[in-house]
Formats: structure tokens, C-alpha cells, sequence
RNA sequence: GCGGGUGUGGCGGAAAUGGUAGACGCACCAGAUUUAGGAUCUGGCGCUUUAAUGCGUGGGGGUUCAAGUCCCUCCACCCGCACCA
């Protein structure tokens, strides 16, 4: 028996493949399509964990797709620009473009060696000029097709440094380097106008089938789409002749509560106050010593000042509020304004109590003797709530009803308008920073914004670039930034701010279709490829990245880049779990952490000690890897000592790919082990010259083809872990059984098949053993004989009073009244009935059969 | 804070539709083989118990002949929150 040599195997096979140009798509064949795609990798240096499930999972449907006789395109590509270039270029002093295209060679060959069925021809990288080129030509289509649009919005700003940080770079309220107090700064933007398609985006989820229920509904939820009313307050006497305040609520039933009015702190009505009022300008100013976070800005300490300026009461122009300036409103979330109605929502109850402001009750709660004291009671919009305090009398007595009442009363008295919003933001692009694709505007002092000519596209990033000063480098470039006017031909400067790279990643997959175009899309690639039929990523992307694209489909469609059918890109969407580690850590004397890698602790069991000094080591048992706790495994170690095949297999072996996975160090080698089994197995019956009864060929083979039923369905389904428990069951029915020889390599070939998708390498070589014809990633997938799936007798479950006591063995389909005739003389129902009639009995043919005594 | 999710043996996990809880794998135990270790093969393995019984799906309550699955409630952990990718 030969030995297997994965290593010298797996590169072999992956030569044949690539000779043969097994995994090229041309859209030429007269094959139905299927287009496989998992989230591009931010080119970070090396693939982690999360990588090689990602990639295996995709190559596993991508490999079952094409033996399934689908035309396979599987491309593969780099999401290179961002944050973490710019990072290493200050720390390392590396420049961004060099680190990255470093990272890329670097990643490029190590998934490599896992054998992926990617077409390699179609790699692209978005730091390239062909491909953030056409980024920018898209970008002035949209521009002139009205998708684009300026807004101000506040950042995070560095004092210090002078820099504009991200939100990952704003750490317990301080600029992580500089460690300065980070402040809000309003800049203005170049945005999108995601806005524009809210509804429809949100109309489309519905026909979302192949997305995860939880995603649709984040996505939902993000739209946010609610109807309320909006009226305008009567302000008294504020400044710069400001007369009204516009409000948005969504519970306009509860307008009699309204004990006082409330603006965020950037609402212009608060600015105008604090043009005259030198308490409020500094209450806005200390609102600003804050990051832009919504997290941030939900969990800080509720905090209002009064104007000193009142509203009239809607409803009853004898009633005034005052107006506050409070840090819980935000500026982004409906008007930016509010009535504050502190008995009906938590929020305003808590500031109400702070501040001492009054709380009035528009409800007959179930126990209305108790008044609001530090709970609010939210009324439910669906059920029976009773007003106490209504308005008008004609106020019906539901939730729902009660709302839109209230809403037909104020529209009929000219109080306000019924009104759909929603939650949904416009896509602010402009960042700030060096590394990303320059967005092609170029300011005029004569033409104003004008757009970039597309003849000079693409707007090349200078190289020649340095990151001794904060700020943008683009912007302190000597000579970068200035051209002349594509209109008038005077004197300009030109954009220094780049896209957010959510652009970049938001239209690539239609990229693959067609990646040396001249232009952003090839028409003819696109409609044949088009929509990707399996998409799958992690489910930190449900929302962003997810809407963005969705987006970019239907603006691609505006701008004449994609044709009607594409206005979902992701037909199916897979989201993935994490690759989780355990953590070692000791304690220093302050009982600080030091954390330990895997291979200084020996573990055993549930305990551990360090291999140096024999010290117990503390373990966290499953937590997310990171480089600062020193639990990253990486996975070209563990490719390079077991194998592709091997760390392809565990990756989808153990737990349901959704969820996040542990890794252990016993369970790669439990899956080693198998494939080493299943080689040795090949060998044996190769050799072997058994003749078998045919009573047990059949046996074999019914197991066989219930096998490749099930396996079929689970992979389809994305149930990798219940299809290599399969395959688990199927090599111990092979080995225990006596079938003849012929039998067993038959069915060895087909295991081989059956294995292909998730270890291709040692698939191919076992079929070759066998005597299997070309590759086996080429061979159509077996087929399932119905003849051997049939079922003639089943084991019937006895329960009395719910409990399991006994069971019989009948012919399938059997009618329930024979099957109760056969419970009734089983000796232990017997027994249980102890001469009694039975109080009820339930049969249910083929499953189950309770007795109630 | 808001939105979404997860919770089953020592461990990873199985169990469309309410109908045999624990498939399959790991770890562990016993045996075989081996000079020994490793590897390999055979068998066992939820807890309790000699056995029967009993108890068991994060906690508490409910519906049902029957609940991991449905309802209410509480707890723990994870993901996202618009400038991380």
C-alpha cells in the first residue's frame, strides 16, 4: 500500500487542475449558470482561520455546483484599500501600496494551497488604477444621474493630531495615538442618495428568499420605515424670527403627556439660541466633546439645559413647554426635535426626573391607581389601552387605532400631516485619508464643483506621498491636487478627500464579470452572469456592506452599467460564523493577564500548564481570535502539517457552519486521521477479492444511495456538518459490511465523488486508485436510485402516559387500527394495563403510538 | 441604549412538520496488537442505580396524550449601530 504524501499530492493535483484550466468560466458554454462568490479578504498580511472556512465553504458549493453540471464562475479578488495600510505605513514606514501589494502575494499564495476552484484569470485588486478608474467613471455617471449629493455631517476630530479619526480609532472617548479628548466637527461630504430608494430597498427584501430571515430583518429594521405625525410647534418669541419647531412622533396618541419640548444639540434652533444665550453655546460646546458614535452618544449620561424659550401646546394653545437643548436627541433621527412625554417613554421619564420636570398619564393603565413613577409605561401599539387623558373624545380605545385617531384629528384640524420616514441615512463617502480611490471632483473657483472629464480618469494616487504630518497626505502633496478647470481651463484643486472603501466593495462581484473592461461593466458579461447565485460571508456585513451593494445594483441600473434584472445581486446569501480559540493566560503580580500562546501550554484535559515552568494556566474556553491575546492559529502551519484536505475538512466537520467554531488542535487531528483512514480503506479493496452475498450488496447499497440522498441535500443546504457525519456513517457501513469486492470499490468511487467538494485532493486520488476516468471534479454527480431508497419495515415508538416503554416492528404504511391491535397484546403495554382499558390512545402511522392508562 | 441572534452529555454537535433526546465526531474507559510509547483494531460511554425506577435540552412558569421544538417571563453570552473591514 502506497503511503499518501498530501503534500507532494496536493500540489500535484492542483498543477493538473490548473493545466487542464479546470476552474476557467467562459460564458460561452451552453450550461446553466452559477456564480459562487465569498466576501473578497482584506489583504491583512496573512489568511486567518476565518479565511479558510470562508473559502471552503464556497469551494465546496462551487465544486458540488460544477459536478452538478452548472457552468461555475468562482472568482476571487482583494478589498486593498483602507485604514490599516495607512496604520503600517506610519508605524513601519512602509509605504501603503507596497505593504499591501506585499500582503497580496503573500495571501494569493497561501490559498493557493488549499486548492480553491477559483479562476485566477478574473483576480482583482480595488488599489489597482483599472479598477478604482472605473470606480470614478461610475462615480460621475451617478454624479450626473442626481446620486450624488453634499451634506454636512460631524466626524470625530483629533485636536491634537489635527486628523480625522474613525470610529475604531476613537478609544474610551480619546484619539488612540494622541490620547486628546476627541471632539465633533462638522465637515461637509460627498454622499450618495441611498435615501432616494428606501422603499424600494425595502419593498425587495421581501423577495429575498435565499437570505437569512435574521438579515432581512436587520435590513429591515435599518430601513425603518415607520408612519407618524408631523407638526410644528408655535414657538414664543425665539431668536432670528424662528417661529415654528417641527416635530416627528411616532405616538401622537400620547400628545397630551407632552410636558416639554426638546432640540439635539446641532438642531439650528439650539444654535440660534446660543448666538444669544452664553450658557446654552456652552452646553452645545460640551455636547461636541464627544465621538460621533450612535453607541456612544446612546449610553452617555442624559444631560439638557433650558432655553429659557417655550411652544404652545398643539392641542390647547393655553398650554406652553419649555424648550430644552438635551444630548439624548439626535440630530440624525427625525426632525431632531421632540415633545417630550415623560410618562410614555423611559428616556424622557429618566431626563424628566433629573431635571424635575412634570409627568402627566394619558392612560387608564391596568393598575392606574399606581402613577408613573421611574418606569414608563409604554403603551403597546396592538392592544386595549384605555385614555385617560385623550383628546377630542374621539380617541378610539386600541393602540393602533388610538394612533391613527389621534392623527386624523390633528390632520383635520390643521395641526400636522400624517407622514411616512424613515431611519435610513445618505451613505456619507468622503474619508479624509490617503489610501482609498480619489473621488474625481475637482473645485473651480470660477465653475464651482465640477466633475472630473472622463478622458483623465482615472485619477492616478500619487505615490510619492508622505506620513511625517497629520492629516491627509493627498492634501499636503506639493503638486497632487492641483489641475485646471475641465470647464473654463483656469486654475483649480482638485478633491483630496477618498471614497470609503464600502464603495469598492459595494460593485466588485459585477467586476469579475468582465475585469479588463474599458469600461465599468461589459452589458453582455453581466446579464449572463449576473446575479451571484451564492454569496457568503460573515454576519457583521448583514447590514452595511449587504445595503450599500444593494444600492449600487439599482444606481448601476441608472447609470445604464447593469441591466433590469440585476437589481439584487445576492440571489442566496450565506453568513457564516467565526473561528473561536481558547485563550492561556497567567496572572503578574498585580494580577494582570499575560497571555500564552497555544503551543507554550500543555494542556490536558480541562487543565493546563506552562510547558517551561510547569505554572497552571488559566483557559478561556472559546473566545474570537485576536493578535493581542495570543490564541490566532495559523493556518499555514496547520496546511502545512496535515494538509489542505485535511484543514478543509475540519473547517466544515464539526459545527453548523452559521455558528462560530472552536478550534482544537484534537479535532484536526481526529479529521487527519480519518482521511487517512478512507485512503487505507481505497487500498484495501483494491486488492481485495471478496465474493459477497448478494443479499449484502444490496444492504450496501441502499445505505449508499440513502447516503447520497441525504448528502446532497445537506450540502445544497449548507449542513456541511451533517453531511461529513454522512460520510462518517457511510466508511463504517463500507468497512463492517461483507459485500463483494466489485460492490465495495463501486461504492469507494462514489464516496470519492462524494468527497470531492470538501477534500477535492485525496477525492482525486482515490479515484484514480480505483481506476475512475479523468478528474473526478469533472465527473457528473451520482445519481440516486429510488429502487434502493424504498423502506418495507419500520420500528414503531410505544409510549404510555408520554413515556417510552416498548416498541414493535410493523410494515410501513400499516393502517392504525392494525397497529393498535399489535400495541395492545405487547407484553409490556400488557403489563402497564394491568387488565384495564386504556383511557385514550393515539396512533399516528409510521411515527408513534402513546397510551394513556 | 436600540436592532438581531445563540444557549442540548466532559466537549463540538444530531433530532423538517410538537412524536424514540443525544446521530456523527472528539475526549475518556476496557480489551486486542505492540519490547515500550505512538499508531491501528474491537467494544462501552447523559446523570443516578447492581438492576428496575427516577432525573435530564440556560432558570422559572404555562399549553398538550406528548415540548429541545409552542406561549409567558427571567438570565448569560455573541453580532451590528452608519469613518474597522
Amino acid at each position: 500500500m502506497t503511503e499518501y504524501n498530501f503534500l507532494e499530492q496536493e500540489s500535484f493535483w492542483q498543477e493538473e487542475w490548473d493545466k487542464a484550466g479546470v476552474f476557467e468560466a467562459s460564458p460561452d458554454r451552453n450550461l446553466p449558470k452559477y456564480y459562487v462568490l465569498e466576501m473578497f479578504p482584506y489583504p491583512s498580511g496573512k489568511i486567518h482561520m476565518g479565511h479558510v472556512r470562508n473559502y471552503t465553504m464556497g469551494d465546496v458549493i462551487a465544486r458540488y455546483k460544477i459536478a452538478k453540471g452548472f457552468n461555475v464562475l468562482h472568482p476571487m479578488g482583494w478589498d486593498a484599500f483602507g485604514l490599516p495600510a495607512e496604520n503600517a505605513a506610519l508605524k513601519n514606514n512602509e509605504h501603503p501600496d507596497k505593504w499591501t501589494r506585499q500582503n497580496i502575494a503573500e495571501m494569493r499564495k497561501q490559498l493557493k494551497t488549499l486548492g480553491l476552484s477559483i479562476d485566477w484569470k478574473r483576480e482583482l485588486a480595488t488599489c489597482d488604477k483599472e479598477y478604482y478608474g472605473q470606480q470614478q467613471s461610475l462615480f460621475i455617471d451617478m454624479m450626473d444621474k442626481g446620486l450624488v449629493g453634499r451634506k454636512t455631517a460631524l466626524v470625530n476630530w483629533d485636536p491634537v493630531d489635527g486628523t480625522v479619526l474613525a470610529n475604531e480609532q476613537v478609544i474610551d472617548g480619546m484619539g488612540w495615538r494622541s490620547g486628546a479628548k476627541v471632539e465633533q466637527k462638522e465637515l461637509s461630504q460627498w454622499v450618495f442618495k441611498i435615501t432616494d430608494f428606501s422603499e424600494e430597498l425595502l419593498q425587495a427584501i421581501d423577495g429575498l428568499e435565499g437570505w437569512p430571515e435574521k438579515v432581512r430583518l436587520m435590513q429591515r429594521n435599518w430601513i425603518g420605515k415607520s408612519s407618524g405625525l408631523e407638526f410644528d410647534f408655535e414657538t414664543i418669541g425665539c431668536p432670528e424670527g424662528i417661529n415654528k419647531l417641527k416635530v416627528y412622533t411616532t405616538r401622537p396618541d400620547t400628545l397630551m403627556g407632552a410636558t416639554f419640548a426638546a432640540v439635539s444639540p446641532e438642531h439650528p434652533l439650539a444654535k440660534a439660541i446660543a448666538k444669544e444665550n452664553p450658557d446654552v453655546e456652552n452646553f452645545i460646546r460640551e455636547c461636541r466633546q464627544a465621538g460621533t458614535s450612535e453607541v456612544e452618544l446612546e449610553l452617555l449620561e442624559k444631560k439638557g439645559i433650558d432655553t429659557g424659550f417655550k411652544v404652545r401646546h398643539p392641542l390647547d394653545p393655553e398650554i406652553t413647554l419649555p424648550i430644552w437643548v438635551a444630548n439624548f436627541i439626535l440630530n440624525t433621527v427625525g426632525t431632531g426635535a421632540i415633545f417630550g412625554c415623560p410618562a410614555h417613554d423611559q428616556r424622557d421619564l429618566d431626563f424628566s426626573r433629573k431635571y424635575d420636570l412634570p409627568v402627566i398619564d394619558v392612560f387608564f393603565s391596568e393598575d392606574s391607581d399606581q402613577p408613573v413613577e421611574n418606569e414608563a409605561y409604554v403603551p403597546p401599539k396592538n392592544q386595549q389601552v384605555k385614555y385617560a387623558n385623550g383628546f377630542a373624545g374621539d380617541i378610539s380605545q386600541t393602540g393602533e387605532e388610538g394612533i391613527n385617531a389621534a392623527i386624523a384629528h390633528c390632520v383635520k384640524n390643521g395641526i400636522g400631516q400624517k407622514v411616512i420616514r424613515y431611519r435610513l441615512r445618505d451613505w456619507g463617502i468622503s474619508r479624509q485619508r490617503y489610501w482609498g480611490c480619489p473621488i474625481p471632483v475637482i473645485h473651480c473657483g470660477k465653475c464651482g464643483i465640477v466633475p472630473e472629464i472622463k478622458e483623465n480618469l482615472p485619477i492616478e494616487l500619487p505615490l510619492d506621498v508622505t506620513f511625517d504630518k497629520p492629516g491627509n497626505p493627498l492634501d499636503h502633496h506639493p503638486t497632487w491636487k492641483y489641475c485646471t478647470c475641465p470647464h473654463c481651463g483656469k486654475d483649480a484643486v482638485r478633491e483630496t478627500d477618498t471614497m470609503d472603501t464600502f464603495v469598492d466593495s459595494s460593485w466588485y462581484f459585477v467586476r469579475y464579470t468582465a475585469p479588463n473592461e474599458k469600461t465599468p461593466t461589459n452589458l453582455a458579461m453581466a446579464d449572463y452572469w449576473m446575479n451571484v447565485d451564492q454569496y457568503i460571508g460573515g454576519i457583521e456585513h448583514a447590514i452595511l456592506h449587504l445595503l450599500y451593494s444593494r444600492f449600487f445594483a439599482r444606481a448601476m441600473q441608472v447609470t445604464g452599467h447593469l441591466s433590469k434584472h440585476c437589481d439584487e445581486p445576492f440571489k442566496s446569501l450565506f453568513t457564516q460564523g467565526m473561528v473561536n480559540h481558547a485563550i492561556y493566560l497567567t496572572r503578574d503580580k498585580n494580577g494582570r493577564p499575560i497571555y500564552h500562546f497555544p503551543t507554550e501550554v500543555e494542556v490536558s484535559g480541562v487543565e493546563a500548564k506552562l510547558k517551561s515552568t510547569g505554572e497552571p494556566v488559566e483557559i478561556i474556553p472559546s473566545a474570537k481570535m485576536a493578535k493581542s491575546k495570543n490564541n490566532i492559529i495559523d493556518p499555514q502551519g496547520l496546511i502545512e502539517k496535515y494538509g489542505a484536505d485535511t484543514a478543509r475538512w475540519y473547517m466544515v466537520s464539526d459545527s453548523p457552519p452559521e455558528r462560530d467554531i472552536e478550534w482544537t488542535t484534537t479535532g484536526v487531528e481526529a479529521a487527519s486521521k480519518h482521511l487517512e483512514r478512507v485512503w487505507r480503506l481505497a487500498n484495501e479493496i483494491k486488492s481485495m477479492d471478496h465474493p459477497g452475498t448478494p443479499a449484502e450488496d444490496i444492504k450496501l447499497k441502499k445505505i449508499l444511495h440513502h447516503a447520497i440522498n441525504e448528502f446532497s441535500r445537506e450540502i445544497e443546504g449548507f449542513v456541511f456538518n451533517k453531511a461529513i457525519a454522512r460520510l462518517y456513517e457511510l466508511y463504517n457501513a463500507v468497512v463492517k459490511s461483507q459485500a463483494s469486492a466489485k460492490v465495495k470499490k463501486e461504492i469507494m468511487l462514489t464516496y470519492a465523488q462524494l468527497m470531492a467538494p470538501i477534500t477535492p485532493h485525496v477525492a482525486e486520488e482515490i479515484w484514480c486508485l480505483l481506476g475512475g476516468k479523468g478528474f473526478v471534479v469533472n465527473t457528473p454527480w451520482p445519481k440516486v436510485d429510488p429502487e434502493f431508497l424504498k423502506v418495507d419495515q419500520i420500528t414503531i415508538p410505544i409510549q404510555v402516559n408520554g413515556k417510552l416503554r416498548s416498541r414493535i416492528e410493523v410494515a410501513k404504511g400499516l393502517p392504525k387500527e392494525h397497529i393498535l391491535k399489535l400495541v395492545l397484546e405487547d407484553e409490556v403495554v400488557t403489563r402497564y394495563l394491568d387488565g384495564n382499558k386504556p383511557r385514550k390512545t393515539i396512533v399516528v402511522p409510521d411515527r408513534i403510538v402513546n397510551i394513556v392508562v
